[in-house]
DNA sequence: ATTTTAACCTAACAAATGTTTGTTTAAGGC
DNA sequence: GCCTTAAACAAACATTTGTTAGGTTAAAAT
């Protein structure tokens, strides 16, 4: 009895971020030449969509694969387990969130450092809400089992946080002990954000200028022209 | 037949909240009467433990069972599925905080719209950070698949959420569309706060001081007394 | 043409999962 | 004493889980 071809996947039920990539464009090497290693790319990007979207515990390998275009055994050529994929999209995430928020540091006025805050809190929103979903699963997924993954998972997002510590004791404050204060308002709210954003209302940059504006006040002391 | 009792988990392996209630406290009836449905308590602190530690997805009837103080299985009697015991905690978790809000506001002078705010947002945190387990799992354990199951949570939390609407738009501010923005960055730095928070730091109602009053500032207009 | 190798598939594994079913225990009412 | 019933257990169930092992394909290197 049973044993007919009971599993079928071929390719995921539904293609979630793009798997549409194999069609017909053979102009050169794109889509015949999978000898790059951008298949690697396809499979954390299926990753990152999935546990944005479940998160860690509630994806399977099942649920990557067919996202990805394979099947679930495929992954391990990628990725020695499921938990080193959670750390790659992690790691990518930081690293892709760091360097908005550098960037946009780096255009703003160096000599106005509650700009240069807002911009980078307007990066930092961005990278959440509208930015793909690694910086989402940095921000939110953190399994607790697990503790060494979850530890290393930790520093890196501390490590990442360091920047806005140094951004907020830049700024002038009546009293300094308020630095601490403001970084963790501002940063708790905006990594809430995710709960009640919505596309079609203020962007990004707009809601980074709302939050500062409304602890900034006439807190700033000095900074007279 | 057989009975080699093969599995003996008789109690949790890690008491987690309470696991020791049936000792040999035998006065009068509570060890030895559980006719009454005390156990079901038992079992909803248990699963907002573990909802709260593990979250949902990563957490098993098993573990359930195993700190109420039973087999999976038996868990059955009380709920009718796992989701069903996250409705539960759910439901719980917004009578608890929401009842400690309203009692704050209670206390707070009815003519001091920023103390009433003060208080609220401080009763929010104690919940949250000292209190017990289910309000954590309100905040925090929104699961994304069953998305019926979802909607209602959020129904849940929004209608507790609502509270704080009211208590904002009631603010003399200077700009009244400010009101939206300041429940955003208040109760989101709030929802965040467990992940800085530490026992041995500042206490919820100075948490919940020192962000009223970073946002509070000079905006205040009315209440010359 | 042959070999190599990156990339993937097929097929299974053992363990864990939520849930169900039938049975047992013990307390309370009659 | 018997009967009812709340509360739990014991044992399985059908899936699903992460992971592995070996086979297959096609492009690249020799």
């Amino acid at each position: 009895m049973d044993g007919q071809a009971a599993t079928k996947p071929e390719n995921g039920t539904d293609s979630a971020p793009d798997a549409g990539a194999n069609k017909s464009a053979e102009n050169s090497a794109e889509a015949v030449r999978p000898r790059g290693n951008n298949r690697r790319e396809r499979v954390l990007d299926a990753a990152a969509y999935r546990f944005r979207r479940q998160g860690y515990a509630a994806t399977t390998m099942r649920d990557i694969g067919g996202d990805a275009g394979m099947l679930a055994g495929s992954l391990y050529y990628h990725f020695k387990s499921k938990n080193a994929l959670l750390l790659a999209v992690h790691e990518e995430g930081v690293r892709r969130i760091a360097g908005a928020v550098d960037a946009a540091v780096a255009d703003a006025d160096p000599s106005d450092p509650w700009q240069r805050l807002e911009y980078a809190l307007a990066a930092h929103l961005q990278s959440l809400l509208d930015g793909g979903d690694y910086a989402q699963v940095v921000i939110r997924d953190l399994p607790a089992d697990e503790p060494e993954l979850r530890t290393e998972l930790i520093r890196l997002r501390d490590e990442y946080e360091q920047r806005f510590r140094h951004l907020v004791e830049a700024l002038p404050l009546a009293n300094e002990k308020d630095a601490g204060w403001i970084r963790l308002l501002l940063l708790g709210a905006a990594n809430w954000s995710n709960t009640w954003y919505r596309p079609d209302g203020a962007t990004p940059a707009e809601i980074a200028g709302h939050f500062v504006r409304l602890i900034r006040n006439d807190k700033s002391m000095g900074i007279t022209t």
